[in-house]
DNA sequence: AAAGGCTTAATTGTCGACAAAATAAGATTA
DNA sequence: TAATCTTATTTTGTCGACAATTAAGCCTTT
C-alpha cells in the first residue's frame, strides 16, 4: 500500500484504529453490540475515548449508534453491499473525472509505473499483490482529483467498509488480469485529459467489480 | 420545508443542532475558534457535550479539528464552493438515478403534486417559497433513492454546507423559473423510469446551479 | 532591537463518579 | 398461563477535576 498517513496522535485515535481494524477484520463480529465498559476494561483506556472511538465509527458507517441504547456494529447484506458500491460508482467515477483535470504530468506517470510494476508481478504470478495494487490505484485516483470532500468520504469512510465487505466474505479472488486491463483503460484517459471516458470506464470498472462480488455472494 | 425528523433526545443532540444552525446563519463566524470552555458556558452544558457535538460538526466539515489545538469553523471559499457542487453533482445524479429505479407511484405523483403547488405559489408572485421548494424537492429525490449512504452523506452532511453558502453569500436569490422547468424534467424522467435520463439532467441541473452561484460570487 | 529559549497561563485530552434512561427480572393480577 | 405493572440492575449520558499539551508572555542573549 501506499502513504497510509494516518498516525495516531491521541489515545482517542489509538483506539479508533483499533477498534475500526478489528471490526473491519471481524475480530468483533458483525452485528454484535458494542458495550462501552467492556470495550473500556479490554483495551484499557477510560469510557470517554471509547465514546469518542465509536462515535467515529459511527460516522463511517462501520457502527451504528442509538441514543440511550448503545452501538452495534454494522450488519453486512447483500442489500447494503448494492448500496455501498452505488456511491462509489458515483463518487469514483467522479474522482476519476476530476483526476483526469486535475493531477499533475508527473503524478500520472508515477501512476503509470506503478501500473507496470504491479502488471509484471502479477504477470510473475505474485497474486498477493492483487488486492494491495488495486486499492493503491484507486486511492491515487481519489486522491488526485484533490477535492476533499472526496477523499475523505471514499478514503476516510467507504474504503473501510469495501474492504469489511472483502475481508469477511472472503474476496481475496481472481478478476486480477481484468481488472489490470480496466485500470490501464482508466490511466490512459487521464493521460489524454479525456474527463468523460475516464469517468465512464471508472464507473464501468466498479460496476464490473460489484458483479464480481455479487456473483462469489450469491455462490456462497 | 417537509419532515423535518431531527428531534434532539439527548442534550448532545440539542447542542448539536443549536451549533450548527449558529453556524449556518453565520452566528458563529466563519473561519473562527470554537473555544470548548467558552462554549461550554455560553451554551450552559458541561464540556462533555460540546465535544461531542463539535465532534459531530467536525463530520459535516462545518468545522476542522486539529489534536491538541482545538476547532475552527470551516472558511467559505469559491474552491471550498465549486468541489462541494462537485460531489453534489456526483451523488444528486446517481440519486436521481435510484429514485427512477426505486420511488414508488405514489412517491413520484406526490412529487408532481408538490411541484404543481410550488408552481402556483410562484407564479403567484410568493417567491419566498423558491428556496424551501427547491430544498423539498432534492430531498424526495435523494430519500426516493432509498440509499442510506446517499441519504446521510447528503441530507446530514453537504446540504447544511451548501445552506451555509447560500445564507452567507445571500443567496436568496432568482433563478425560480427555469429551476422549476428543471425539475419537472427531473420529474418527467423519473416517472417514465428513465434513469439515464434523470441522472444527466439532475447533473446539468446541479451544474447550472453551480455557475449561478459562481457568477453571483463573482460580482459579489 | 531581534531572535531564541524559558516560564507561565490557557486549552485540550483523559479520567472516575454521579444522574438518567433502558433493559431484565420478579411479583401481582386477570 | 399470559400479561402487566413494579422493582432492580445494567448501560448510557453528563458532569467536574486532573493531566498533558500547546500557546503566550517574559526574559535573556547576541
Amino acid at each position: 500500500m501506499t502513504l497510509n498517513n494516518e498516525q495516531p496522535i491521541t489515545s482517542a485515535d489509538k483506539t479508533f484504529y483499533q477498534l475500526r481494524n478489528d471490526i473491519v477484520e471481524g475480530v468483533i463480529v458483525s452485528g454484535c453490540k458494542l458495550s462501552e465498559t467492556e470495550l473500556s476494561t479490554k483495551y484499557e483506556v477510560s469510557r470517554a475515548v471509547i465514546r469518542e472511538a465509536i462515535n467515529r465509527l459511527a460516522t463511517c458507517h462501520l457502527v451504528e449508534r442509538k441514543a440511550n441504547v448503545g452501538a452495534r456494529v454494522v450488519a453486512l447484506s447483500p442489500e447494503g453491499l448494492v448500496q455501498l458500491y452505488q456511491v462509489r460508482e458515483a463518487l469514483e467515477g467522479m474522482a476519476a473525472r476530476l483526476a483526469a483535470r486535475y493531477m499533475s504530468d508527473e503524478e500520472i506517470a508515477a501512476m503509470q509505473g506503478l501500473l507496470d510494476s504491479h502488471f509484471n508481478k502479477v504477470k510473475g504470478g505474485e497474486s498477493y499483490y492483487q488486492e494491495a495494487g488495486d486499492v493503491d490505484f484507486h486511492y491515487r485516483i481519489v486522491t488526485g482529483s484533490k477535492n476533499s470532500h472526496l477523499i475523505s468520504v471514499l478514503i476516510d469512510g467507504l474504503y473501510h467498509l469495501v474492504r469489511m465487505y472483502r475481508v469477511q466474505l472472503g474476496m481475496a479472488g481472481p478478476r486480477v488480469t481484468t481488472a489490470f486491463d480496466e485500470h490501464r483503460h482508466i490511466v490512459n484517459a487521464i493521460a489524454n485529459r479525456d474527463e468523460e471516458l475516464a469517468e465512464i470506464l471508472m464507473r464501468r470498472h466498479i460496476l464490473y467489480s460489484k458483479n464480481n462480488i455479487e456473483k462469489k455472494l450469491h455462490n456462497a
